[in-house]
DNA sequence: AGAAAACAAGAGCGGTGCTCACATTTGTTG
DNA sequence: CAACAAATGTGAGCACCGCTCTTGTTTTCT
């Protein structure tokens, strides 16, 4: 219990915001997501939220965070409960775990990976660390695969210079022991991931969803690991 | 010079509304767009502007069809530019096209392909003509790659039975004489296409975009006729 | 020419984000 | 302990939004 009760209550009443406004976001959207239904809820006029919220964007980053955060969260514990020599397991498990979580938390899954919201922009200080923890653990799974030798070698090479320059500084950036050629499928891994995700969530699939989304699903999983050359 | 004058007055006026709309929609968002505004710039009073749009979403609408359109219309330029012989260029021009237009007109992009509008369904009988033409033109392109025995067999067979039940179920309405393998990898490559280029535009890549965005996507592109087995 | 339909204007309702002056409570310091 | 300062809550207010309704005008059809 650090600092004064004045501390801990504002501490409470944050995290009251953050609560009330992931429930507005999950049950009406984000356009719908307001400052002052927020202060409804805290059963306060809405200019006191004020005192703990710099604006609506403001609101919108903690709702960020908070989504990039639990997202990890499943993320991690997923690649956890899976041998860590089953490495072809290991990354369709980090598909399944967005897959359950953004099905579970639509509005917050199209906060983070959807649309931008007009007008506003994710500052990056707040949002960089826990906003790259998925492609964290898909860029460390590839590494670890890699330096097995349970990785086949990609079948397209890359042939432009400027790319190459691009993925000689994320290697050294990120301190990833990786040829280019697998960079460039990983980063195709990852966008392909999400964007079977963002179909099947934002309901371009159409209604059917072509009989059965989760065994599709799991298809396209079978795909990625084969399009990485995992084993 | 079809009807009344007032008919074509309406015409005219309906004309500028979506003019103004997507000029709006480019300028400030989706989520800044305003009937009021609209009626603004159309030198009318805001209600006038419900003689012509029932309401906000219906202009939502209008600005969907024409953006599927417009994306409709640059596909399919782009792919009758290629050889009809030449399936992975026509397939590369498919891409190509609706990266172009994405990145030139990227708040319709999000329109069309990001998060839903909140409180926003597209009516169906309205955007399925025109919201289908791309993906029409990449399965049109693939049952003529395989029926000149230009596609390599799918890797990763259908094992699900309710998901090989859906597809014979698409098969039979969009009369597509693919298997299982092949409708499957499509599913997959469709997605993959539009996360690519979803997360170029929405910034999912960074600020940096990994050095080169264009070369990037030239690579995705040769994995993915890769992914679909085209020669 | 007269009836009917379409159109434009304006007022108005409830909602929003956000700011400001003011009163009250709380923590710190002389 | 008292006084000061900071933090917190209140209510009014501004400008904007979507949308509805009434009123008066213009165009089209019979």
């Amino acid at each position: 219990m650090p600092g004064t009760p004045r501390d801990r209550a504002r501490a409470q009443t944050m995290s009251d915001i953050v609560r009330i406004g992931r429930h507005h976001l999950a049950t009406d959207g984000a356009a719908a997501l307001s400052l002052r239904a927020v202060a409804r809820d805290l059963g306060v006029v809405s200019s006191a939220v004020y005192r703990y919220v710099k604006s609506r964007d403001d609101l919108l980053t903690l709702l960020v965070v908070d989504g990039y955060d639990e997202l990890g969260d499943a993320v991690d514990a997923a690649v956890a409960a899976v041998p860590a020599d089953d490495f072809p397991g290991r990354q369709a498990a980090i598909g399944r775990a967005v897959r359950t979580w953004g099905l579970a938390e639509p509005a917050t899954y199209a906060l983070l990976f959807g649309s931008p919201v007009p007008g506003y922009e994710a500052p990056a200080e707040q949002t960089m660390g826990p906003g790259t923890r998925v492609v964290r653990a898909l860029v460390t799974l590839w590494a670890e695969a890699y330096a097995a030798g349970r990785m086949s070698p990609p079948t397209v090479e890359v042939t432009s210079p400027a790319l190459a320059a691009g993925f000689s500084a994320a290697r050294e950036e990120l301190d990833l022991p990786l040829p280019d050629g697998v960079i460039a499928a990983g980063v195709f891994g990852w966008a392909a991931l999400f964007g079977c995700v963002s179909f099947e969530i934002f309901g371009q699939y159409g209604d059917d969803a072509l009989g059965d989304p989760a065994a599709l699903f799991e298809h396209h999983l079978e795909l990625l690991a084969a399009v990485l050359g995992l084993r």
